[in-house]
DNA sequence: GCCAACGTTGGC
DNA sequence: GCCAACGTTGGC
């Protein structure tokens, strides 16, 4: 799950423990909050647009989806005016802090793993914020840890 | 700052 | 339903 650290990084949600993670405006992202997931599975926590893009952490997913609040809030960069509280358009799932990496994993390293030629990741032009990762490439990715 | 690779919008 | 124009993401 991407995030830019100056936005909200790996250290404020050490800070905060646990948080929503609101803001997603897109539609295969939120399929996955509302179909794929599960409380319990564990998710990578990804720097974004930063020098260097890196896997940061781990954290786990600790609430069913449910509306995300930003999307009714006028004053909210979130807010959604197409949006409608009996059937609300945008979830979100709450997520816990598990613990920093002991080092920053970059993207540049992961490109240069064979074994991780079929990571969403490290394919040209993938946008998504969410992206899905077998319990392979988990595996591995803690490996060089 | 550039730009590739999308996704979205809206006229037709 | 098509597609041009526009907006966004995010690596570089």
């Amino acid at each position: 799950m991407k995030s830019e650290p100056d936005v909200y990084s790996i250290d404020d949600l050490k800070r905060d423990k646990r948080e929503p993670w609101d803001g997603i405006r897109n539609y295969q992202v939120r399929n996955m909050f509302r179909d794929q997931m599960q409380i319990g599975d564990l998710a990578f926590f990804y720097h974004s647009n930063c020098k260097p893009p890196a896997i940061v952490g781990v954290m786990s997913i600790v609430s069913e989806a449910y509306p995300d609040p930003t999307q009714f809030d006028p004053k909210s960069r979130y807010f959604d005016a197409k949006s409608d509280k009996e059937n609300p358009r945008w979830l979100l799932r709450d997520v816990k802090y598990k613990r920093k990496l002991k080092r920053e994993i970059t993207l540049q390293e992961l490109k240069e793993q064979k074994k991780l030629e079929n990571f969403r990741l490290n394919q040209r032009g993938n946008r998504l914020s969410v992206i899905p990762v077998t319990e392979s490439e988990w595996n591995f990715i803690l490996g060089l840890e």
